[in-house]
DNA sequence: CGACAAAGTGAGAATGAGTCTCATTTACTA
DNA sequence: TAGTAAATGAGACTCATTCTCACTTTGTCG
């Protein structure tokens, strides 16, 4: 387990704490699950890797460490969104998804991020952001 | 009617011909309703507009818009994606979306088309991005 | 013109992701 | 330890989207 999925988890754990929620085995799992990948899975994935945890139960906790900004949605183009753990720091990725296979790739560029940083609309406080590039992989060309 | 719209129309029926498809009413008046709006709308918002348009026949043009380019999906965040006409000159908008209320409002910006243009992925053919700004907009502040 | 094949269609069934309900259990707090 | 609010899991439910199928329209060829 690398150091960052430590600080994540337990940050989320504490987070969690402070929104006067309460400590629970089963939300554990799902931070775990989310903790454990670097990037987007569906909530019906981590229902299946979890036996023993009610799927209610792992929307329940993704929507609430959602709401906590520990969690973030992602439309990765086909039918289920995908969920990934924020990193506190603001550190983050964007996808790249093949088209064809459906593959999903993490990237990540300084330049994007200052242009979208710089983007600035009339009557709304911008909050986050999502980019999604879409092509073909190798493998599909 | 706008210039614009003629000409997309009329583009979207000879793409349609040229791709060896025949020519229908009920996939034209799907095309007229994409035609005259200039953002998003879901495939049951055009179904119900279209009285006499069966549902399947809506989402099956829309998609076969949408492979031959002259569509394009978007994620609105809500349940329900969102289909808009592709402008051939490939002149396009994103959009920023309130997380509260829903409501959706396109956006241009050159500086962010040229960070994503400068985009290279090794393995990949980019082809097309999304790009979606969340946040709140004035009412729901 | 017909006649044929291929594309197109609409009603409704089926699918599948996500949400809701509710009776029961668990975690905190006084 | 009792009270209270949060949490849970099974399963019913919703709703966007896809699929099926019998029937119609379109375009082509003779
Ligand atoms: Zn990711
Ligand atoms: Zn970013
Ligand atoms: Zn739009
Ligand atoms: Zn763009």
């Amino acid at each position: 387990m690398a150091d960052q999925e430590v600080d994540w988890t337990s940050h989320a754990e504490s987070r969690i704490h402070e929104a006067g929620l309460k400590k629970s085995g089963p939300r554990g799992r799902v931070i775990e699950s989310l903790a454990g990948r670097d990037c987007a899975a569906t909530a019906l994935e981590i229902d299946a890797e979890l036996e023993g945890v009610g799927r209610a139960t792992v929307y329940r906790a993704i929507e609430q460490l959602e709401e906590l900004g520990l969690v973030q949605k992602v439309d990765l183009g086909g039918s289920a969104f995908g969920y990934e753990k924020v990193d506190p720091s603001g550190h983050h990725h964007h996808h790249i998804v093949c088209d064809d296979c459906g593959k999903v790739e993490p990237f990540e560029d300084e330049a994007l991020e200052e242009a979208i940083h710089d983007i600035h609309r009339k009557g709304f406080k911008l909050e986050k952001h999502e980019v999604t590039l879409h092509g073909q992989c190798q493998d599909c060309r």
